[in-house]
DNA sequence: TTTGAAATTAAACGCTTGTTTGATACACTT
DNA sequence: AAGTGTATCAAACAAGCGTTTAATTTCAAA
């Protein structure tokens, strides 16, 4: 956790008013208000607040990849799983943090509108991410399918994770209090979205068939292993 | 289009730097600079900065909806037909105005973060779209799915397509040039992710199989038996 | 205890922001 | 021609911003 000396508190309270308000209208008095120190501190201890921005940046990154790890698989989990899984962690990862500490919403920032000062930093972040999603399709998607189709597929399924995320305040306007209380639970919509994109492939039937849960969950080990943020 | 008065030289001014900046970063100075007016002329016409925006946004959703109209259909268009009919809109309405006027690119914002002062207007502007495609998923899907799986189906299809346009600087950082001129311009796009909907749905094969274009520009073929991967 | 570098502080600097002012130019009526 | 309300202008205002400074406190080594 974060030490209590002076760095780390204007770290802390950095990290939470860039998520919050973005690198601009989150203002170094506040940012010092709220880490109950000076206001020279973010000078002294970082340089300016391009920089402070930087580091905060880089401590979101440590901090998640240390605290929701990507899944690991056996040799003989079954693609539609591992699709499950990833679909799972992208949603958890997306939302289930959002009131939570300031790391993920801060990332979520960097990667809807990439700072210059922290591209390179993005684009080293989001890669594996997506190589990774790249390699599932592959198993699951016809071996005459190109390379692009693959990536287009994979860029669909990121699409349908992050519209939850992104949209989520026209989610709440179109859709009622209480249907979404039943029905947009993140394992509920991991599941439709995962089922949709199988179905997609012609590695499930169509949408409206069955429930999805009951098939990949029952069959396989359950799913606990998900990286469930506590 | 707009007369050249000062009133509408600010207003479409003000549209343009909004539109890049979004509220807080553009300024009142930029805003007058561009018009070519003076700087008091903002609070002589609109009274504040606030004020302004929210003209700006009214004049946006009055110019959209007058040009660029939402696709009319025959009653035996097939649905299919109308699925990519409405992603190809909204992918243009999305993209092809990057550059373009700024009317598009203002509404965009006002989606993704809702000022207050235009929650309403944002939200009267959205509900007709998500109805319209919510009725041609209906008709696309299985009778039995109920309206919460359609809903979220929905947002599958717009999420897919707000992808490309929310993390469009990451599809830049993840696919090379070359392949993005070929394969990443919009019309290629909508028939992805109408072909990708389709699939799930059990309306189509599942993707990689053939060319989407070449079934539903020419002729509409009908519905062929789903196969089976398992 | 003395010393000196590091840490912290209050205050101010210079700049940009949105907004207001008061004077001036213009167009139109009487 | 005089009067009148609208429109435009340069200039200044007050507030907030990031940043700097210079004085003070802290505290461990000498």
């Amino acid at each position: 956790m974060s030490t209590d000396d002076t760095r780390s508190r204007v770290l802390d309270a950095a990290g939470a008013e860039f998520a919050d308000k973005g690198f601009e209208r989150a203002t170094v008095r506040d940012i010092c208000r709220r880490a109950g120190v000076n206001l020279a501190s973010v000078n002294y201890y970082f340089g300016d607040k391009e920089q402070l921005y930087v580091e905060t940046v880089k401590e979101a990154q440590r901090m998640r990849s240390a605290q929701v790890p990507a899944p690991q698989w056996d040799a003989d989990t079954p693609p539609e799983q591992m699709l499950r899984d990833f679909v799972g962690m992208l949603l958890n990862r997306m939302l289930r943090v959002k009131t939570a500490p300031w790391h993920s919403r801060l990332m979520m920032r960097e990667v809807l509108s990439p700072t210059k000062a922290c591209r390179e930093m993005s684009e080293e972040f989001i890669r594996p991410q997506f190589e990774m999603l790249l390699g599932i399709i592959s198993r699951l998607a016809s071996p005459s399918a190109p390379l692009h189709l693959r990536q287009q597929i994979a860029f669909s399924v990121v699409g349908q994770c992050l519209h939850y995320r992104l949209a989520g305040e026209i989610v709440e306007i179109l859709i009622d209090d209480d249907t979404r209380r039943r029905h947009y639970q993140i394992e509920s919509l991991a599941d439709q979205i995962t089922q949709f994109t199988l179905a997609a492939l012609g590695a499930a039937p169509p949408l409206g068939t069955d429930k999805l849960g009951d098939r990949l969950r029952s069959k396989h080990t359950p799913v606990e292993s998900l990286p469930g943020k506590q």
